[in-house]
Parts: structure tokens; C-alpha cells; sequence
DNA sequence: CTGTTGTTTCTGTCTGTACAGAAACAACAG
DNA sequence: CTGTTGTTTCTGTACAGACAGAAACAACAG
């Protein structure tokens, strides 16, 4: 008994013909194509690795937690690519890996609710990217004094350096609301508008 | 007397040396050159193409509108793409063209307030990706209810389109807010606390 | 007209990244 | 032990994007 043999039968998500195809690939249904083909191009689009957008994108859909095979099938790449997506994602914090009784192979699941999957991934650029700017930025605010940089340069580099810590006192202001308030307050839009005076 | 020659002396963001290396190339300061450098990263992290963000973030320091010619010299860049990274940054409403008296070439300048910035780059990106992707979740949602997807695939769909629509309805309601109101409110976090009950 | 300036387009090249597929390895169940 | 499962690493390849440099072109000043 093969790995191929072994392979669960993942309908949930497939094209509901009589067997799979012969290149052990599982068709997804059209919708689910069409999506998690979207959702690789906003991804590749911020920075998010093509397929590792669309294996998100395919837990995003799926019914149950699917095994590293299950989304090696639908998404037709090598496995080895699919165990590093997994892993990618598992350091957004996005994807957990559960166990199903009798079934000794991992299986993955992601969330479901799209606001704690932005707060998450806020929460993770902001580690990676935002915050280490920012630290460059004072950086060179510091070396723009030390080595006596025009008035003008050292205006600029400390105006940017301002917003960067303005954006960081926003999140740290919004990034524990519960994703239910943020949603009633947000879509709502009057209370904002009027905290901001307009 | 050929292009070279006739380069304006631009010294503000170079290196005071005697003259100009033979390369034609004219080397910024050490904390432009950091700076530009790491505009340039971060740029490309977040999906702007790094030359581009590496223009922007000269033009950001400089002490006066840069023409092609100063810019081509900083970094070191073909000027061909220069050209092409000005355009792109004109297409984000980043630089505009100005000209100066008794010289017959364009000049470019950027805006020096990073929360113009800001907001100009958030409509841009809306513009270009996050509504489309708002109409295709939405067509999305159509074609899961037309082709009888299981209740949980619609119902996902479904939220992560009302998600697309509560964050659009957060931008109307922001993106018009004036820059210091924004940084104000922003910097001093316990109104936006308030507001979301925290 | 000529020289300057700027844009656009083309070609070739280079580089980084993604990826497949294989292999080695580790962990573990039975 | 053997077979399964999963991770990691390696090699080679394929592709997309970025880029330089040349060339053609347009606009315009003098």
C-alpha cells in the first residue's frame, strides 16, 4: 500500500467526478480555484509567497483540517513546497496542525474568521518589518545629528520617524480589540468619522 | 559641452569631496545613502519596486528638486529606469514635476509629509487592489450560492467579503481625515482606546 | 536647422526566487 | 526491526522581474 492508495478521499473541496485524475491531482471545485487563485496574486502582491497564499487560502475553504497531501494534491506542487508553506504560515501564526483519531499523519486548519487573520498578520509585519525600521529610523535621526546633516535632512528624517511611532502607539491602541468590536465600530464609520472630527 | 559638463552641482545630499568620482556617479552621504538603502528594502518587501522606492527616498532627503540627471548619478541607475521610476512614483502621486528658472529640464520633488504619504499610498493601493478584490469576493459569494457550495464554503466567503467591506468603510471614513487630526488623535491613543472600548 | 531634454521601446543579460524532485534524516508506531 | 510520516536539505531548472545600454522618437528652444 502506497502513499497514493493511502491518500484520504478529499471530496469536500473537489470536482465531484467518479475518480481522481490520473496525475493523483484533486481538482477543486470552480469557486474554490477561482479563489485561492485570487488570493495567491494579493498575496504575491504584498509580499506573501504565491503558494503559500494559496494553501491559506485552500484551509480557508476546507471544510476539515486536510494533511500535507490533501493540499499537494488540489494545489498540484511538490510536497516539499507545500511542508514549507505550512511551516511559513505556522510563523504567521495562521495554520495549526491537529490530529484526527486513527490517523497518525498531521493535518492542518487555519482560521475562519478574517479579522483575527489581519490582526495576526499586522501583529507579525509589524514585528518583522515595522519595527525595525523604525529602529533604523532613530538610527539615522542619530547620525544625522552626529554628523551634522543640514537642517532640512534632519527635519525629514525625524518628521518620518514621528509617523513611525504615531502608526506604533495606532496599533498598539487597536491590536487587542476584539476583532467583533473593531468590526460593529469600524462598519459603523459615524463614531469614527466623529472622533476625528469630521 | 556635453551632458556630463553640464550636470548641476549637486552637493546637498553628496559626499564633499573635491570632484565627482570618474564613474559620473556622485556619492551620497553615509546616512542618505543608509536611509535611501533601506526605503529601498522596505519598499520592496511591501511590493514597490526597490529602485522606485530608492528614488523616493532620495528625493525625500533632497534639499531641492532633483532632475533625472542628479538621480541617475546618486544611484547609480540607468537612466532609462529612472525615467520609468519617476512615471511610476508620479502614477502613486508621490513626485511631481516643477521647473526652475533658466533651466530647461524637470525637476522632481516629493511630498515631505510622511502622513501625505501615507494616505496618497493607502487610496492607491485600495484603488488598484483592494477593490478588485472586494468585486471578486463578492462575485465569489454569487457563484458559491449559484453552483451550491456546502453552507460553510458560502459562509466563509461571505465573511471575508463583509471583512473587505467593513475595512473599506474604515478607509472612506479615514482617508479624507487631515494629517495632523490623523497623527494627533493617533499619537495620543486614548481617545481611539475609548472609542473601541478598550 | 541644430542641440537639448525627456520618453519610450527594444534587446540582451543578470539575478533572485520559486519550485520540483530526490535524498537523507528523524521520529515514532506497531 | 519495518513501514509510515514529516522535515530538511540539496541540486538543478525554470521563470519573472529588474536592469543597462542603445536606439528611435517627440518636443521644443534658440
Amino acid at each position: 500500500m502506497n502513499v497514493r492508495d493511502n491518500r484520504s478521499d478529499w471530496t469536500e473541496l473537489a470536482v465531484p467526478v467518479g475518480s481522481p485524475s490520473s496525475t493523483g491531482m484533486n481538482e477543486m471545485r470552480p469557486v474554490v480555484q477561482r479563489f485561492v487563485l485570487h488570493w495567491g496574486e494579493m498575496g504575491a502582491r504584498w509580499g506573501i509567497n504565491r503558494t503559500v497564499a494559496q494553501v491559506h487560502a485552500l484551509l480557508f475553504l476546507a471544510e476539515r483540517p486536510l494533511n500535507a497531501d490533501d493540499i499537494t494534491g488540489a494545489l498540484a506542487v511538490a510536497r516539499s513546497n507545500v511542508s514549507t508553506s505550512l511551516k511559513e504560515l505556522a510563523g504567521w501564526d495562521l495554520v495549526k496542525t491537529v490530529h484526527i483519531m486513527g490517523d497518525r499523519r498531521d493535518h492542518f486548519e487555519t482560521l475562519h474568521d478574517p479579522w483575527e487573520m489581519f490582526r495576526r498578520v499586522m501583529a507579525e509585519r509589524r514585528r518583522r518589518e515595522f519595527d525595525p525600521t523604525a529602529v533604523e529610523l532613530a538610527a539615522c535621526v542619530a547620525q544625522a545629528q552626529a554628523e551634522n546633516e543640514p537642517e532640512a535632512v534632519r527635519d525629514r528624517l525625524q518628521r518620518m520617524r514621528a509617523f513611525f511611532v504615531s502608526m506604533g502607539a495606532a496599533h498598539d491602541a487597536l491590536k487587542d480589540v476584539p476583532p467583533t468590536i473593531l468590526a460593529k465600530t469600524l462598519s459603523a464609520g459615524a463614531a469614527v468619522r466623529r472622533l476625528f472630527g469630521g
